[in-house]
DNA sequence: CGGTATCCGCCGAGATACTG
DNA sequence: CAGTATCTCGGCGGATACCG
């Protein structure tokens, strides 16, 4: 659970599936993250191996994150539970109400 | 996330899936969780649906916990993070040294 | 037996400002 | 552009004591 620990990592996990992202890029795909957590959290996610940072030393700055494969496999494996969440978003919602 | 967030849930679910378990003895299944804990995690782990309360009114008291249908389907769902975290636990218990 | 009530430390996360 | 550096706050989780 560790790994995907975190308010934003699932979401930086899904934003990342369709190919590699820069940090910029990142930061508007998630409305309300700051850049802190997002440094943060992607800093873990490269130490747990699931996402890749290749930094390209330019000016300006360019720095790419993309999925390893390991990180390919967890989102597959967040798969199902997201299908579960799916089916009983409403119930959790309504209960969270209260 | 929510339905799983909390540090012992996913454990109170996994001790819950073979029957129903009374209070104390989930409580000497899982070491190291306050009866705090796991009382809190029980009413929102009922909240969300996936654990069911059954309260028999005699003396002493007895209270039996169960999964609902919903609560296999969600450990049903897990299952392939547990698969993946088995294959890459190795990896991430290495990184949190550092 | 199956919980409440209370106090407390820690840190995840937000807001803001600054930098190479 | 891609980050650091601080400050702050709420709340999770642990410890302990008490209760019907």
């Amino acid at each position: 659970m560790a790994v995907v620990d975190g308010k934003w990592k699932p979401l930086i996990l899904w934003e990342l599936q369709e190919g590699p992202k820069r940090f910029n890029a990142l930061h508007r795909s998630l409305p309300g993250i700051s850049q802190k957590m997002l440094t943060q959290h992607l800093k873990e996610l490269q130490r747990h191996g699931v996402v890749h940072r290749e930094s390209y030393h330019q000016v300006p700055p360019k720095v790419e994150y993309s999925m390893t494969d390991a990180g390919r496999e967890l989102l597959d494996a967040l798969g199902p539970l997201g299908d579960w969440a799916t089916k009983h978003i409403a119930m959790i919602v309504a209960a969270d109400q209260d």
